[in-house]
DNA sequence: GGGGGCTATGGGGGG
DNA sequence: CATAGCCCCC
């Protein structure tokens, strides 16, 4: 346990204090992440055993930091560990579980525009006002129920959501809420606030004491990103720890001052809720910032004290001196961009500085546009987190909703988006009748198209589109998710359909298909055993799943050489050395959306606390005196967050009226960078020649040639038959010890 | 049933 | 400014 030495004295007490309630209060770049792991490897080393300890996280990108960290520590047992995001973690017990509360185990999950397009057809169907009810603020208000645990029911029976509904013309809310509920249920479907909402359920209501066999499973429960929990969430927890006889093992680690999802219901009731729960708890405050230097620590700790509502906490630093705060005035958003990239320029040549310590962060992804333009010009790489993610392009939902279908064909949402595309001479009229039958018999769409009678015509179509669906939910029982896609992409017609749209735009689409099928090639051929998946499981049904629950945010930010682009949101969790926060202005940062209610002028004062704790050498805070907003010219005042802070802080000769230019516009950039970016290593292996030697062959010892990692030499092999995993070491690869499942392996013995 | 063009509307952060 | 929904015509 020699990592103990690496804590300070709080953090160590709270990596110690497994027992019992515990709540650690992390300010940012406090070491939380540290405490976390180092806290699961201690219970590990105190003899629990891993598939007793469950981790919480609200990303993927961060369970899989943590388990990484953790493997790293106490080695393969850390693969027991139940640890990952609510929802894919709940997802995994929901798929187990299912049947017990009236769902089917390949239940679909309903991103946020299914879930829109269902509530508009309810809303359509209802023949409401639409001026009224619009779409996204019913989807608002129904997720926000379910994360308060109140079901249509009792929706419907309380006064003050009642009146509420009616004061926003919206008084039919709760019959649009129930419909919504039931369509959802028949279609076998869950959306994102289901995967909390049905586990709730499942756990109270109780079949089979279900609740208590996951009582009994998770002895030890880790949470992180307390802060951001709602009532629901919250709920949850109680019901896994807060019962007779329970040793309530439970860690909660948050920052109040981080707090910055209220919009989908985090409360911070839940950290005041905890301590009356809970009362025989501990508190351990982190405070000592290891991140930044003196004045970035010292601009956070003011900027808070200008918000009501917190937990007193000091961040201090021993870290002393460091650059000061630069101001960057811009005329407008485009000299904004150009003198952001200026700097970045200038950073990279002055400081060495590589691209992936290097990010832009704005309040709404919208503003990335005039950084890009810039940054392509000056040859600097970039990568934009957020904001229109692969698996949303049209083309890929088209794909993606033909592999629903094939796993789930009462899927209603997907059954709407492809049941005429490619178009097959199924129209409006038809759909309709569909609809109407499903509607009036509370049936699915899929099964009301097998009794619909329409004509001739319309029906042999149908048919055929039964047949494509029929035919691929067949396969998947006995093919991988590879297989049944591919198959999938020619009988849909979408492949055809795109090629013969000879256009660059139809190209684009075509690729973007392709890449989904490289993509799912991928999932099956991985023969890698990644931390808290099911590698043995390469079913369509086992590849929806993952990416499902899948964000781009989750890609590795540290990997490559880019400067990166992201949202103050998605940037949470993270560090860079240089940091630059722009558009800070009002009606932008903070929201125009907000500006009407102080709580919400708070939530924006902590997003920008959040947004300057990234940086940990230097720091930039921009504004533009005009920009394009709405398709219009806007002149917006400069944030009132940037008058809140020390003068002592800024950098002066940044802060002055007369240092409105911008460094000189660079002309030749290659010379100038730091080496290039090293490219992604790909051993030169023809594959004609390799030869894939029976995996029952390999042993501990042997020499062996990868086609991904090239060569490496095995150093043991665990498990038996089926589950037989091989740690090979290939030194030619960033990480150079790889796990790999032998079942899927293609190795040569050297 | 399919396609093109016009108008109205909304515009934030995300799993 | 981007997109959804609508109308109209083939």
């Amino acid at each position: 346990m020699d990592y103990l030495n690496e804590l300070n004295e709080v953090q160590r007490q709270a990596v110690t204090h497994i027992d019992g309630p515990v709540m650690v209060i992390a300010g940012p770049g406090s070491g939380k992440t540290r405490v976390l792991t180092y806290r699961i490897a201690y219970l590990i080393d105190s003899g629990i055993p891993p598939w007793q300890i469950l981790s919480l996280t609200f990303t993927n990108k961060a369970a899989k930091e943590m388990k990484e960290r953790i493997e790293g520590v106490v080695g393969r047992k850390a693969q027991y560990i139940w640890a990952g995001t609510f929802h894919s973690i709940f997802a995994r017990i929901l798929r187990v579980e299912a049947e017990k509360i009236g769902y089917s185990s390949n239940f679909t999950i309903y991103d946020t525009d299914d879930t829109k397009s269902l509530i508009a057809s309810i809303i359509k169907e209802m023949e409401l006002d639409r001026n009224a009810y619009n779409v996204g603020a019913v989807r608002t208000r129904i997720s926000s129920a379910k994360s308060n645990v109140i079901s249509p029911i009792v929706y419907a029976k309380s006064p003050e959501l009642m009146e509420q509904d009616r004061q926003n013309r919206m008084p039919m809310l709760h019959k649009i809420y129930e419909k919504y509920v039931a369509r959802c249920h028949r279609a076998g479907a869950m959306d994102f606030d289901d995967l909390l909402y049905q586990l709730f359920k499942l756990l109270y209501l109780n079949k089979d004491n279900v609740r208590q066999k996951y009582q009994q499973q998770f002895q030890y429960i880790l949470v992180d990103e307390f802060q951001d929990t709602n009532y629901l969430q919250y709920s949850i927890l109680k019901l896994l720890t807060d019962y007779e006889g329970s040793s309530r093992n439970i860690c909660v680690v948050g920052d109040d001052a981080q707090s910055i999802y209220a919009f989908r219901g985090a409360t911070l009731q839940n950290i005041f809720d905890y301590q009356e729960d809970y009362p025989e708890l501990s508190v351990y405050k982190l405070e000592q910032n290891y991140r930044s230097t003196q004045f970035i620590v010292k601009a956070a700790n003011k900027i808070i004290t200008h918000n009501k509502k917190q937990i007193t906490k000091d961040l201090w630093t021993e870290h002393d001196g460091g650059q000061k705060i630069q101001v960057i005035k811009a005329m407008s958003d485009t000299e904004e961009g150009r003198r952001v990239a200026d700097t970045i320029v200038e950073y990279k040549n002055r400081h060495n500085l590589p691209s992936h310590e290097i990010a832009i962060l704005y309040r709404t992804n919208a503003q990335s546009r005039v950084f890009e333009e810039y940054l392509r010009r000056y040859n600097i790489p970039y990568r934009i987190f957020g904001g229109l993610s692969f698996y949303q392009r049209k083309e890929v939902k088209d794909m993606i909703a033909y592999l629903r279908l094939a796993i789930n064909p009462n899927d209603d949402e997907a059954f709407r988006r492809v049941i005429n595309y490619p178009k097959r001479g199924i129209g409006q009229s038809s759909f309709d009748a569909i609809a109407n039958l499903a509607n009036t018999q509370e049936i699915s769409y899929w099964e009301a198209m097998q009794r619909i009678e329409l004509g001739a015509r319309t029906a042999t179509a149908l048919k055929d589109f039964a047949r494509i669906v029929l035919e691929a939910n067949r396969m998947t029982a006995s093919h991988n998710a590879y297989e049944v896609t591919a198959h999938l992409s020619k009988t849909s017609g979408i492949m055809g359909h795109l090629k013969a749209e000879n256009s660059i735009e139809g190209l684009a689409r075509l690729e973007n298909v392709n890449a989904l099928l490289d993509g799912v090639q991928e999932f099956v051929e991985n023969d890698e055993v990644i931390e808290g998946q099911d590698v043995q499981d390469k079913s369509l049904a086992a590849y929806l799943q993952q990416i499902s629950l899948l964000t781009d945010m989750d890609e590795d930010t540290k990997q490559t050489e880019y400067v990166s682009l992201m949202s103050v949101h998605a940037a949470k969790g993270l560090e860079f050395r240089a940091v630059f926060v722009v558009g800070l202005e009002e009606n932008l940062f903070p929201s125009f959306m907000s500006l009407s209610s102080p709580e919400q002028i708070e939530e924006e004062r902590r997003l920008f606390y959040v947004a300057v704790t990234r940086a940990k050498e230097m720091l930039t805070l921009s504004f533009a005196n005009s920009r394009y907003q709405f398709g219009q010219m806007r002149f917006n005042d400069p944030s009132r967050f940037l008058d809140e802070l020390d003068e002592e802080v800024l950098d002066a000769g940044t802060t002055g009226r007369g240092q409105q230019q911008g460094f000189p516009e660079p002309k030749v950039l290659g010379g100038l960078l730091p080496k290039p970016p090293k490219p992604a290593f790909t051993p030169k292996i023809d594959p004609a020649s390799f030869k894939a030697a029976d995996p029952n062959e390999i042993q501990a010892g042997m020499k062996v040639l990868h086609l991904k990692f090239g060569e490496g030499e095995v150093q043991r092999v665990d498990g038996e038959r089926d589950k037989r995993v091989a740690t090979i070491v290939f030194p030619q690869v960033d990480n150079p010890e790889r796990r790999i499942m032998l079942k899927f392996a293609k190795l040569q013995i050297l």
